[in-house]
DNA sequence: CGCTTCTATAACCCCAGTCTGATATTGTCG
DNA sequence: CGACAATATCAGACTGGGGTTATAGAAGCG
């Protein structure tokens, strides 16, 4: 499963939002989660698995509880994924501020490309995936 | 279906990196994505529209082509959820590097508290999603 | 006008992923 | 030890997303 699809599903989007707070049990997690959507508690514990199996969550035991912390190297990779676009919207936002700030607020070096869209097409053949 | 689903499919992936680099008509895309994935061209048709329909992308009519380029919209949203966890993994770089220079990589205690993601745990019940 | 090219839609099938109830596993406590 | 609590796993049912073939629709061309 690539990490786009582990965060496509809600709950496991909501349990990594939770985690992100802090560590917390799977109890814990479980009870926020199934009241949040009405699912039962092996459908949290499978949901926390796949987290577990793909990198996003970390587990430490602690008596018969079971600690979750968000491990956050699977969403540094798609941070990378997306830093390919990320010129898009700052561009985007760079001309809207230059509009509004009438010749002021000169972004320096702005790497002289043209403008959002139309940009020179490289030879294909790069997956990069 | 939400963003992280249409990133999901390695097809979509694909096709969005390809109009990364410009402008394409759905016959150049089918072209290259066929041959990479083996699909057929409705299959890729198919790609587009979920893109199209979810706002990842544009058409164009261009005589009888359609030219399809990259709408960073949702991609930008998903940037946006991905900031609230930027902060885990530039800490752990930050930690690791003082670590480093300090000479001393000192193994934390495993069951013990002041790990390195810990953040204070904030009342549930904001969704943000 | 017919013929070809480019692209989209329709109708259908299939399987990966998610749900549920039942049960196993592990740890704590009296 | 036995009971209880916390969590995971199993086995099966169900669903929808993605694939395919067949076909439709629109624009260019001789």
């Amino acid at each position: 499963m690539h990490a786009f699809d582990i965060l496509g599903d809600p709950v496991r989007r909501r349990i990594i939002e939770l985690l992100a707070d802090g560590e917390m049990s799977a109890g814990e997690v479980g009870a926020i989660v199934q009241r949040e959507f009405g699912i039962s508690q092996p459908g949290v514990s499978q949901h926390l698995r796949v987290l577990r199996e793909n990198g996003f969550a970390t587990v430490r035991p602690q008596g018969t509880r079971r600690l979750y912390a968000v491990d956050p190297t699977p969403l540094q990779e798609l941070d990378h994924w997306l830093e390919r676009y990320r010129g898009f919207w700052s561009q985007r936002l760079d001309a809207l501020g230059t509009e509004i700030a009438r010749g002021r607020i000169r972004r320096q070096a702005e790497s002289g490309e043209g403008r959002a869209g139309r940009r020179p097409r490289r030879p294909a053949g790069d997956a990069g995936d």
